[in-house]
DNA sequence: TAGTTGACCGGAA
DNA sequence: ATTCCGGCCAACT
């Protein structure tokens, strides 16, 4: 009975549960999703993410930089963030 | 099926 | 502090 759910799945699944206030880097969600070097795989499914109910604001890198959003740009996506209190 | 691209990352220059 | 490079993986051509 195995839920075999593919890396997609496994990372929208993650970022979903990504509580307000908080972040977690591309290598984050790629190491709790099983694959710890996918990290850019990451980055391409967020880029493809149109779901609101999938904060992917909420994904940046390890840098504590942001590299993008699909939905108003890094700028909406650091306005975002200030605004549930991400200190950044 | 094979080759290219990109919202990454860590180390090196 | 910034730029560059190789490696990794899903999506796209």
């Amino acid at each position: 009975m195995g839920m075999n759910k593919t890396f997609t799945q496994k990372v929208q699944d993650i970022v979903r549960k990504i509580p307000r206030g908080k972040t977690m880097t591309y290598k984050q969600v790629a190491t709790k999703a099983g694959s710890p070097h996918a990290a850019r795989a990451v980055g391409t499914i967020m880029s493809h993410n149109f779901d609101p109910s999938i904060p992917c604001h909420r994904v940046i890198g390890s840098d504590g930089k942001m590299h993008g959003y699909n939905r108003g740009g890094v700028g909406a996506k650091r306005t975002k963030l200030l605004e549930e209190g991400v200190k950044l």
